[in-house]
DNA sequence: TCTTGCCAATTTTTT
DNA sequence: ATTGGCAAGA
């Protein structure tokens, strides 16, 4: 077998092979999108003979296109692996503007604006023009706007007057951005477009391109997908609606739809198997997303067995919560006999913000955490500084970089001076820079004569860049960083200035110097390697714009500073370390151990919030993290910010009352033997010997969550002591009185249900015996073992222990349950459903919320398909296709919809129903025919559907509409039921 | 005029 | 806790 499909499922293996050439993957969280789009990467290189050159790879965040470029460096080696064009749209496009910008009349050398920078060069804009916005909301909609595709004028020509004042500053500072040759984040991807609509030759090797999580695209990275594969018109996307956290930044789940109006011929694939995370887990982010109506219903389908109950923890103030964590994390990693390791725990946040008060409680109990996701290193002045002046070396007209640098370290340049420079070479018409250098050499003058100390200031400062920038001419490699930077820090005694200005702090500060020189220091050393990855294939009749390899060297640098956002090389990373991060920064990583504190209405939804469905799909995509343990919990007094007034907060709306009664319990899980080894069965990890387990227990204050009640108070004992005598650091010489195993607590009863009552009564009263109030091990191994608490619920997929595969017919009957008609429902938006009609296929100009879809299901059995033996020859690397017609969106759409279930194998050789080379496809998708069941072979047979879209003049009732869902998804179901039995693996 | 020191305000999420 | 803005010394 092809070793690029090992380890995939049926459906990710369609997905993998399919030759369909517009290729949806949809798939909810867990259900190895990334692995699977790497994989068709992969396969597509070796089976359609395509070059890596002529790949187009595209992933939302740095993280996941390095992740991406290590796994396909495994699969398909680093040769390969090293030519794809794979990285960040941001970081595509960059490539693409410095090879190919000078067509559109780019000028050499740009820099990036980071979001400081557009923010700094805002300011000073509102401030000239006195006007009221304030920075932070013009950036945000100047992105909005640029991400729309609207320039300052067609702006100027929609807007009314009352908003003029806003076109004033975007213009403004689109000129201020070119007077310093830099583009913003928003500018790389407009100008790439623009570049693309000019000059599509530019892309004209490209075969094919790929996106991962597509439903983060905004409308313009949406067009350049579409642009990068103008040529060939094959495109694969990997994405799940339910994950769509970006809409604050202008991402649209309608690009989805989009596409598949755009491109008639979409095959869809669905992924429903989850191998993340148990099935408690995910039945309880289900029940957090489900509350969307809008959003069809889709499976989950858990792989793995029910395992604990997710926590939902109230406690008294934001610092407890964070006292809470600690120790829960304390008992997470002692109780599962060193199963759960610091580094498998991530405490997943709202925002930023909460983590100080996390930081300091971890810091005094000794936890070690990294904090990921706040832009930290780069932010860090004494790095800033000396990236400025790279930059300014880089290029001189960066007027911010360089009033960034002009006192650093003091040159006795105040404000003064700064404002006579600046508003002399705003007069002049000349860049800073130049102006500076003219006065300094007497060529100018400022409009009041500056100061002696300040001239002289200027006069070493532009001696200094003067040098480096001689000295960048002078070096011919990728070293110039490097290079510079060591030149810069020494001609300015650099640690001496940063031990003057921050006594406190200074060797730390030094600390990220060195760090910043080790990481230039590597870009230099990488950049060696075989294949440079800034390397575009070089297109017959289009030069390229060739710069000095120094010079080069330096801008990609700087580049990937500004567009790197946890760019903290991994060098800790070996040391066993909780990761601190924000919910956004978390998606598509996993742990087994997930925290959610702050789950209070105002954090999330954070109260300023716009859409509220967004901050629900935050909250389901921090809660699909996990794998076996799942923590949420939330202060009931907020000190400052709280909702009430009296710094009450409320539990966030989106866990309704019914769902956490039905699937959270109150504290967190007794971690006796049966829980820890199903924990150990998810991860796949092997089950710890009970001595393992109990061999850490005496270093615990307590074996359960007994420090609150459940009801979030302080619990009072006796001699009322707890609060004194638990200091974070002390708990291990505390009082074995209070240590006790609670066995009734009246409070704690109020949440459980019925089944989970039971057993707490009693069960630990022999600890309550004992003399020293505190259980030893093998006592607690007695106890526990004897306790049984009970880890499922009583669900119908309720299954203990035991991979839930046979259970998998019942959930997809479940009414909620995916179905073909539902997520096409999700396309077609609410209410485009109809009975099956016959449908005029040739209609054009489709309006979509008008349109409806006829589903049925083919099946091609025996000779429809090829024999499994010949499969395997049936993708043969093939001659790279001239570029085919034009599909054109006036044309019906016609989707093919390939939902393999998650569960049954299939045979590949269905996908053979599409013409190979795709010219035909449309002809042959269109082609519905009713679905069949090949039960008698035992083999589940394809369930290969096509959905056929057209518009309807008019619409059914909804009644009708209504009833066209339930027809299909009965046949679903119908179908799922019989395909229960057999399964083939 | 530049520096220093104090006070106030500030935190949604990312390329 | 960090940064920006303002007032008083050098």
């Amino acid at each position: 077998m092809d070793p690029i499909l090992d380890g995939l499922n049926t459906a990710q293996r369609e997905a993998v092979t399919s030759s369909a050439p517009i290729l949806q993957v949809l798939a909810p969280p867990g259900s190895g999108k990334t692995k699977t789009l790497t994989a068709r990467v992969a396969y597509l290189l070796s089976h359609h003979g395509y070059l890596p050159q002529d790949v187009i790879c595209c992933t939302f965040t740095i993280k996941a296109s390095r992740e991406m470029r290590e796994r396909l460096a495994k699969l398909i080696g680093e040769r390969l692996e090293s030519r794809l064009i794979l990285g960040t749209f941001h970081s595509i496009c960059r490539r693409y503007l410095v090879k190919y910008g000078y067509l559109i009349g780019l000028r050499k050398g740009f820099g990036i604006a980071d979001s400081d920078d557009s923010r700094a060069i805002l300011r000073r804009i509102i401030k000239r023009l006195n006007a009221t916005i304030e920075v932070k909301t013009a950036q945000g909609k100047i992105s909005r706007h640029k991400a729309h595709g609207l320039s300052p004028d067609a702006l100027a020509e929609r807007v009314k007057a009352e908003e003029m004042e806003l076109v004033d500053i975007y213009r403004a500072y689109q000129s201020a951005l070119a007077d310093s040759n830099l583009l913003d984040y928003d500018d790389l991807l407009v100008r790439c477009g623009d570049l693309l609509r000019e000059h599509p030759e530019c892309v004209s090797n490209v075969q094919t391109v790929l996106v991962d999580e597509f439903q983060d695209t905004n409308i313009i990275q949406y067009d350049l997908m579409n642009l990068f594969a103008a040529q060939n018109r094959r495109i694969t996307i990997v994405g799940d609606p339910d994950q769509s956290i970006y809409g604050f930044r202008s991402a649209e789940i309608q690009n989805l739809r989009r596409m598949q109006r755009r491109y008639s011929n979409t095959s869809i694939v669905l992924l429903e198997s989850n191998y993340r995370s148990s099935a408690s887990i995910l039945k309880s982010a289900q029940g957090v997303i489900e509350q969307d109506t809008m959003r069809p219903a889709k499976t989950l389908q858990a792989t793995h067995s029910f395992g604990t109950l997710p926590v939902l923890r109230k406690l008294p103030t934001a610092n407890a919560e964070a006292h809470w964590m600690v120790l829960e994390i304390k008992r997470a990693v002692a109780m599962t006999g060193g199963l759960v390791r610091m580094s498998d725990i991530a405490i997943l946040l709202r925002s930023t913000s909460l983590s100080t008060r996390i930081e300091t409680a971890f810091g005094r109990a000794g936890i070690p955490y990294k904090m990921v996701g706040g832009r930290k290193f780069f932010d860090r002045t004494e790095v800033k500084t000396l990236v400025n002046y790279l930059r300014v070396v880089s290029h001189t007209g960066h007027a911010d970089a360089l009033l960034g640098i002009i006192n650093v370290p003091p040159r006795r340049i105040g404000d003064e001076t700064i404002r006579q420079l600046t508003g002399g070479a705003d007069k002049a018409q000349v860049p800073l820079w130049n102006f500076i250098k003219d006065v300094i050499q007497g060529r100018r003058s400022t409009e009041k004569k500056l100061q002696k100390a300040a001239e002289q200031g200027l006069c070493s400062l532009v001696k200094l860049i003067d040098a480096a920038k001689q000295k960048l001419q002078d070096c011919p490699d990728a070293s110039a960083p490097c290079v510079l930077l060591e030149h810069i820090t020494e001609s300015l005694s650099f640690q001496e200035y940063l031990i003057k200005t921050y006594p406190l702090d200074e060797d730390s500060r030094w600390a990220n110097v060195k760090e910043l020189m080790g990481q230039a220091n590597d870009a230099a050393a990488s950049a060696g390697d075989v294949a440079q990855e800034e390397d575009l294939p070089e297109i017959e009749g289009v030069e390229q714009q060739q710069s000095h390899p120094g010079e080069e060297a330096l801008s990609k640098f700087l580049a990937n500073v500004a567009l790197a956002t946890e760019a903290t090389k991994e060098g800790d990373m070996e040391t066993e370390k909780v990761t601190i991060s924000t919910i956004h920064a978390a998606k598509g990583l996993e742990w087994p151990v997930v925290f959610i504190p702050a789950v209070y209405n105002g954090s999330i939804p954070h109260s300023r919030a716009e859409v509220i469905d967004e901050e629900r799909r935050l909250l389901y995509v921090a809660m699909t993290r996990a794998q076996a343990l799942l923590y949420l919990s939330l202060p009931l007094r907020q000190p400052r910010l709280g909702e009430g007034e009296d710094g009450s907060t409320s539990l966030t709306p989106f866990l309704t009352p019914k769902l956490v009664k039905d699937r959270f319990r109150p504290k967190g899980p007794q971690l006796h033997e049966k829980v820890v080894y199903a924990i150990a069965d998810i991860l796949r990890r092997p089950r710890p010997t009970p001595d393992d387990m109990y061999k850490e227990l005496n270093s615990l204050p307590s074996t359960l969550d007994d420090r609150w009640t459940s009801e979030g108070e302080e619990r009072k004992d006796a001699d009322g002591q707890w609060k004194d005598a638990m200091g974070p650091n002390d708990e291990a010489k505390s009082n074995p009185k209070r240590r006790r195993l609670d066995s009734n607590q009246p409070t704690s009863t109020t949440y459980m249900s019925a089944s989970s009552l039971m057993n707490n009564s009693s069960n630990f009263q022999v600890s309550t015996t004992l003399s020293t109030g505190f259980l030893s091990a093998r006592d607690y191994a007695a106890t526990s073992a004897a306790s049984q608490e009970p880890v499922t619920k009583s669900t119908p997929n309720a299954v203990p222990e035991q991979p839930i595969t046979k259970k998998a017919s019942s959930t997809a009957s479940r009414k909620d349950g995916l179905t073909q008609a539902s997520i096409s429902n999700f396309f077609g938006g609410p209410g485009s459903f109809q009975k099956r009609e016959p449908i005029p296929a040739s209609r054009p100009s489709i309006q979509y919320p008008q349109s409806s879809y006829q589903t049925a299901q083919t099946t091609r059995p025996g000779p429809a398909f090829v024999p499994p033996a010949l499969t395997s020859h049936r993708l043969q690397p093939r001659p790279l296709q001239p570029s085919r017609p034009a599909l054109e969106p006036a044309q019906p759409s016609n989707y093919t919809w390939m939902a393999a279930p998650s569960r049954p194998a299939v045979k590949p050789a269905r996908m053979l129903t599409q013409p190979p080379n795709g010219n035909s496809a449309v002809e042959a998708e269109t082609k519905s025919e009713e679905a069949k069941q090949e039960s008698s072979t035992g083999i589940q047979s394809v369930t290969f559907n096509t959905t056929t879209m057209a518009s309807l003049q008019q619409q059914g009732g909804p009644g009708r509409r209504t009833l066209g869902i339930r027809r299909s998804m009965n046949g679903w179901e119908e179908r799922m039921k019989r395909e229960g039995g057999g399964q083939v693996r």
